[in-house]
DNA sequence: TTGTGGCACTCGTCCGGAAGGAGCGCTGAT
DNA sequence: ATCAGCGCTCCTTCCGGACGAGTGCCACAA
């Protein structure tokens, strides 16, 4: 990355990962006598402290006070996940494991759910899934009913299987039948089209036969137009945020609470998560480097998922940035893979529930 | 409350309750000089020191170890809760602030999340909200919409402005038709009666005139039973868990999880609230009293809220024992009562949306 | 040049004991 | 009944010493 770490020969690479390992498995300072013997190199402690001295200088760790062992730095974490990381293979049965959590039946609520709580469970972290956008769905029918004065019900039916709906507030009054033959000239003209193409056709339909049609047909458009618009759920399904009061290292009362607090509000977790989306692998964020304060001693591990070649979403885990990557890291991404399966059975064989 | 309580003599009274009044303002076990002197009592700290014996003969305080000073028990709290505790009026100004959170324009469901989050902010403790039973409210419209082989979309409009759906599935299959059909003889024979009425209705007649019918109507009975049938949504609000982390009484991480996971599940929470309905003031849960363990420390205090005059619901707050009920009391209750006001007001004119 | 062993020094942690203080129970006097 | 006094218990705080882990530096060997 950038270019303290090329310099890194190959003894002071395997002194900073076991360093490294060593640390995220007893959460001790290591001094230059215990890092020796677990190198495994044919060093004497002596020659280990001039290199430990060395990539202090460089950023890399740093000892917490004069005489104790070394700790590595937020630099030092990211050198180490970029290219020194080796990650474990998931096993069979982790795999089956988590496989079997999917229940190909289940509605993608409850698929991400699913999804959300097996990461926490397997990690012991916080999961967190963010909610797939919607891609290519059709729009299977859409209803209106009349509440009140000027107030209707929309009602979207998508894939023929999920279901929503929205309170318009409209400036006019119509009646039942007027909203009855609206949806029928909708239903004729858009069912079985993708969302994103009825928008844009009724935008393009909008502009152009604007004079041509008749008022109830533009009136049909334009509430075609109100309920479609805007349609996508801005959320995060989160999941074991008290996974978190278990890491000394977090024990600190202030900071759990704003870490908490992110995953009530939710907003801040989905600007983590949305920035993760670009990249198609397992990314890793460390300590404070997306830019939030309370993110101290926390880290990401997230993976993009997709359904039908396309990424629709992220999931991942948050937990201490003392954590163990290479277990970690092969999870978050099977999960997501799985849950991408998952979604795209489901989405092949809508009548199969 | 229980005898022992009652053989309290008014100096007995006045040095319990400026001893859990001491202990509440400063968390320290309190001693038999500082207590003689808070008391305002003309009596020196060895007559305080017999009378603090008696005390704890009865159960109401005890020594964290010897030669310390005394801590209430729960017994204590509950007598002081019962019978010892002076509120305060909330002010004037106190009230206006909390009634400025409730805007008479918003959903029910902003009501609710109002009401919690008023209470967590104005007590610095966790807040929370049973959903109003839905009492006597009229069913204005019933509507079916297939969704595919035996799925049906049953939607609900109820007075006027709040909205259900249900998925049902279906033994067999009904064309969009039938289903119409079905729909015009309910909201012919139903609309505008209570839910309560509708369901104890479609119950009779189907028992009634099941002979007399077509199948027609019968399945339409049914498929009306299917649609209302358990409708209360069960389930609360709660806001602000996090300001629970700042208490050092409940500093235990172990019990803290076990809280903020309660709050989650919100299965326990509800239990407790329900517990609550009953009765038509201020309620106060103490430590352990709910049989719960994770409740140790922990207190609940709850106002159930009418609207119509009629019981639909309670909120409250949880914190600490250690807390200052003579504040927290009339928050609960004013907020139960502007809760109770403001979906009064909603509910009588339906259109002011 | 590079690695190594040795040595002095620095800290943090872990007792143990002493001092101080808060508070209790008991008893005898009013 | 109330109260002052006394002896006692226990918690907290502070201090100093022992110990161990670890560092930095230097002189020396390969």
């Amino acid at each position: 990355m950038n270019d303290s770490s090329i310099q890194l020969d190959s003894r002071e690479r395997t002194l900073l990962r076991t360093l490294i390992e060593s640390y995220i498995s007893d959460g001790q300072p290591v001094g230059s006598r215990n890092l020796a013997r677990a190198s495994g190199l044919k060093v004497s402690a002596a020659t280990v402290r001039n290199v430990m001295a060395d990539l202090e200088d460089r950023g890399l760790i740093q000892a917490p006070h004069t005489s104790a062992g070394r700790v590595p730095t937020t630099a030092g974490y990211r050198l180490f996940v970029d290219s020194l990381l080796e990650v474990r293979k998931p096993s069979r049965e982790q795999i089956d494991a988590i496989e079997s959590r999917f229940d190909p039946g289940a509605s993608t609520q409850d698929l991400l759910d699913s999804a959300s709580s097996v990461l926490s469970q397997v990690t012991r972290m916080a999961g967190m899934v963010r909610l797939p956008r919607h891609r290519n769905v059709a729009l299977s029918q859409i209803e209106f009913l009349r509440l009140g004065e000027g107030r209707v019900l929309a009602i979207l039916v998508i894939d023929g299987r999920e279901v929503q709906n929205r309170v318009l507030e409209l400036e006019r009054d119509f009646s039942q039948d007027d909203l009855q033959r609206m949806a029928n000239y909708l239903n004729a003209h858009l069912a079985g089209k993708s969302l994103h193409t009825v928008r844009a056709e009724l935008l393009r339909e909008m502009r152009e036969v604007r004079d041509d049609l008749d008022a109830q047909m533009l009136a049909a458009i334009d509430l075609g137009e109100q309920a479609l618009g805007d349609e996508d759920p801005d959320d995060v399904v989160v999941a074991g945020q008290t996974q978190l009061l278990g890491y000394e290292e977090l024990a600190d009362m202030e900071r759990l609470r704003q870490l908490l607090e992110a995953f009530n509000e939710k907003r801040e977790i989905l600007g983590i998560l949305d920035q993760c989306i670009r990249g198609d692998r397992v990314q890793i964020f460390i300590g404070r480097e997306s830019g939030l304060d309370w993110f101290e001693n926390c880290s990401v591990v997230t993976a993009p998922y997709s359904v039908d070649g396309e990424v629709v979403g992220v999931l991942g885990v948050i937990g201490p940035t003392r954590m163990s990557y290479d277990r970690v890291v092969p999870i978050v991404d099977v999960t997501a893979r799985l849950l991408g399966s998952a979604l795209n059975v489901r989405g092949e064989s809508p009548d199969s529930q």
